[in-house]
DNA sequence: TTGAAAGCGGTACCAG
DNA sequence: CTGGTACCGCTTTCAA
């Protein structure tokens, strides 16, 4: 089924056909009837390959994310879908699971489809990529990592700080010995998040801490949990690198009889909405996901009349969220 | 950036340059290096709309479902995207947010992609479609709608069955007033869930039902719940349409006081990850999400040694798993 | 083993 | 307002 048929069945040109597929120019009422008259007949439907290989331009935007099972990507990933939409553009997304190599092809296989800008936010890098993704001239957005280059702009969330927020908040609670449960992804001092719980911690002499890692889901969060405590250390409070691996650690916590917060102290991170279906509620450190689902957005797909969002780079500062999982470390005493 | 031009300075063919590309026939092993290197020197990638147009095939496979939030079916959409990827597919995802005009702009876009396959995993429907669908020689599965035709599959899981399985086993506990917790989308007594559900509990005449809904999502849950509670019925169960519902249902009940299962019970239903991890943990109903995905892979991408997965409509029967968050209705007068 | 050239299904420019 | 036609970038005979 193509455009002459549809053609031939109208007794018109292919040109023609296309115009009123475009509704571009004018064509005269008559004709144009016509033709979505043989169209719907035939059930025709363009050939988007053939379309956007013709017109050189693909009005569809990639989005490659790192664990779209955490709803943390998932908000992102959906305030982005939803603003292309508006304006006109489609999304084809990629999943790494935090695989550098997958990273790799997914980001090949955005630049095959030629997609007009790429959303890359993921926590894992290939540094090999940056070049090619400059040659390319494809518009590029990269969130938690990377650097501002040509066209490529960066948005990052300033986790230091939030951390620290974390680190204090818990501190003054009288927490002393705290636990990180971290997920593969950022293991290794080479990870900004990873070194900036460090640091957080290392300004505060009398702290001490102790990490464990699985993987980003509700099962890898119980499993650190559980190795963490496994290892002899004790801590008063549990730092989650995110609110999904915190809910995985409530569950460890529950099974083994530790009352949260009355034994033990829990955060999360990102402020995802299980954040607060979960029980206990988690105190937590907001991103904001939709802001940088617009940010993302504005910087990919230039809107008719706004300036093209300027800024190579944009940092976000997030907040601290107190609810219910976080108490006094004394509270355990009693 | 084009095959003609990696062409012209490998100095050899386009022809030449595509038979590298796809590793076919053979090309001298001298010239083949000099075009690797050409390409790797440009940084070239095969623009993926000619080459689709060109061969006429795209190794692309469409997954379409209703909410990719409800991890329900993202489990599905991964085992299938995983699947696909082994046998060398790629696969393009769209979200309907239980929206039927979705659903046909998004079965279009997949025409209009010349899709290999198409997995719709909605429970929305457009009876329009089917013919469009069948005219397209597409390989189709649905899950949950639809019905057998020409090329298409159908996947679905008595959710009858699965719902009577709740409804006994509350019964058993002697609850008698039902609360239904569902979503927009199976509202109506038209939908096949919805039905199944009042059906199930017409069977036992002392039960008494009532139903209330909201998004599909927790705090959908949370207030078709407070609906529910606030209509004056005083059930002593909540048959919840999924788990994710069921969480939300969870937090209202847990903010009001009610003590599950101690003064209500709760179910969910699908048995995502999520049941386990909630307080408390949900007695449910398993639905094999990973078999479906892989029925769904094996009837749309032919395999190369097996048949090509023959049955026009696979039939799952769901299982029912107790967890904690029921209990009898007794408990309440202690 | 390699090259030339005819499409694949549209778009868009140029005439008429 | 409509038709003819030269591409878009790649695959695939057909010959050499």
């Amino acid at each position: 089924m193509n455009l002459e048929q549809v053609a031939r069945r109208a007794k018109v040109s292919t040109a023609t056909v296309s115009r009123v597929l475009n509704n571009a120019s004018v064509v005269k009422n008559s004709t144009r009837t016509r033709v979505v008259k043989a169209i719907e007949e035939l059930k025709y439907y363009p050939n988007l390959h053939a379309r956007s290989l013709a017109g050189g331009k693909s009005r569809t935007i990639g989005v490659i994310v790192s664990n779209l099972e955490n709803p943390f990507f998932f908000d992102i990933y959906k305030t982005i879908e939803s603003d292309a939409h508006a304006r006109g553009y489609e999304v084809v997304m990629a999943n790494t699971d935090y695989r550098s190599e997958q990273l790799v092809s997914s980001i090949r296989l955005m630049i095959g489809r030629r997609v007009a800008g790429l959303a890359c936010i993921v926590s894992e890098m290939a540094p090999e990529l940056i070049e090619e993704l400059e040659q390319s001239r494809i518009p590029v957005v990269f969130y938690d990592v990377g650097r501002p280059r040509p066209n490529i702009t960066n948005i990052r969330v300033n986790y230091r700080r939030g951390i620290e927020k974390v680190v204090d908040y818990l501190h003054s609670l009288g927490h002393r010995k705290l636990g990180f449960i971290g997920h593969h992804a950022i293991l290794g001092p080479i990870n900004e998040r990873m070194k900036a719980a460090m640091d957080a911690v290392a300004r505060i002499p009398s702290l001490e801490v102790r990490a464990a890692a699985d993987a980003d889901t509700l099962e890898g969060g119980r499993q650190a949990t559980r190795a963490l405590l496994a290892s002899g250390f004790a801590p008063t409070a549990l730092i989650c690198v995110n609110d999904i691996m915190a809910v995985g650690s409530l569950r460890e916590l529950r099974e083994r009889g530790i009352g949260v917060p009355r034994d033990m102290s829990v955060t999360g991170f990102d402020n995802v909405k299980l954040s607060e279906f979960c029980y206990p509620a988690l105190t937590t450190v907001d991103i904001p996901r939709e802001r940088i689902g617009h940010i993302v957005c504005d910087s990919l797909v230039p809107r008719p009349g706004k300036p093209p969002a300027a800024d190579p780079e944009v940092v976000i500062d997030p907040e601290l969220v107190l609810r219910d999982s976080t108490g006094p470390a004394a509270a355990r005493e009693a």
